[in-house]
DNA sequence: GAAACCATTTGCCATTTGGCAAAAAACGAT
DNA sequence: ATCGTTTTTTGCCAAATGGCAAATGGTTTC
């Protein structure tokens, strides 16, 4: 919960009243491994931030193969592109790879700090858009880059991440199959 | 001018009096084939919705490669990630593929729009919105395909700019070589 | 029309990656 | 420790892409 709050800090100001408005809307919960966050179709209806664990986000082309398109690991908001938007439906699977625990907000409940704290909208938005230019600028970069070229910057950008996810999600994260990935690692060392 | 108008009324509503304001604050320019609108390193001053011509937009790598991030065609706001910062200097450059037709702002002009007119905010972040969710949309997915995909996909998704395009820039969004773009095309007829 | 310039295609060969299946290694549960 | 399951590595060969340079095609300029 302190992570959260943290996290916020840096992004706007908040005195006390308000911090303790938001701690008394969280509630925090655990994701086991396997288990879904969010799943395509399905309408979401919360708000999340990831304090522990790792989540895949992923979904399906048209061939039928599973495509991650990228990973959430600690410290990291979960919402929708569109946060006002009531109705939210994804067309990507959010799946834990690992135990997580989150702090989540109902859709209300994110409203009510919405209209109740000034500049809550700004913190929001900023964080939003930090994410996506991150996202960009890293999936960006794949497209120009071989084999070998992605996996190193994978590593150098996801430290945490290399040695507690399957390969063969980093494979399908680096668009590469995962017998390449391996002939990779094996020529890195 | 009036594209623009329209192009904002789709994100939300504007009044007589609102649309009156904004156009007294535009300002329509040309930019030449091969003039920049933007260089990395040098400050923005303006923002600029293009009426008329393709942009594009690209950064070096590494090893000196000019890599295209993306296009811009016509209808499309040309903003930094973060509208309010008094001041951004980009690390990409943004150069007119053809001659351009733009509608821009000053920073205060715009500042103005934000503070006089109600929910222009809000129309400017669904728009930035949007158009990061696109960009990652596209970029994620090359990332998955090999160059017939890509290509093919790039033809779908930007049918105005293939016959209009260097297919060297095209090559470089794409990630892949011009000669193999070239092959590619050869083995699709 | 010729010259100069730029964009695109092609040839040749090296390198990388994919596809598929089997082997090896790592992990978990009993 | 052992069995069963999952993950990772390999081998083999086909296909795709890269790198480089030359050839072709098209356009502009004088």
């Amino acid at each position: 919960m302190e992570e959260f709050i943290n996290y916020l800090l840096q992004f706007g100001n908040l005195n006390q009243q308000q911090i303790g408005l938001i701690k008394s809307k969280a509630t925090e919960i655990e994701l086991h491994k396997d288990k879904y966050y969010w799943e395509a179709g399905k309408t979401v209806k919360q708000i999340g931030f990831l304090t522990d664990g790792v989540i895949r986000v992923f979904y399906y082309n048209n061939k039928g193969e599973e495509i991650t398109r990228y990973f959430i690991d600690e410290n990291h908001l979960i919402l929708s592109g569109n946060t006002v938007a009531e109705v939210f439906t994804p067309s990507e699977y959010l799946s834990a790879l690992t135990d997580c625990k989150l702090v989540v907000f109902s859709k209300q409940d994110w409203k009510d700090l919405s209209e109740t704290i000034i500049g809550w909208d700004s913190i929001v938005q900023k964080i939003i858009t930090k994410h996506h230019s991150e996202k960009i600028t890293r999936r960006s970069e794949l497209v120009s880059q071989d084999g070998t070229e992605r996996y190193l910057d994978f590593m150098q950008k996801f430290p945490t991440l290399v040695n507690r996810v399957p390969l063969a999600y980093i494979a399908s994260y680096l668009g590469i199959t995962q017998s390449s990935l391996s002939r990779i690692r094996k020529n890195i060392r």
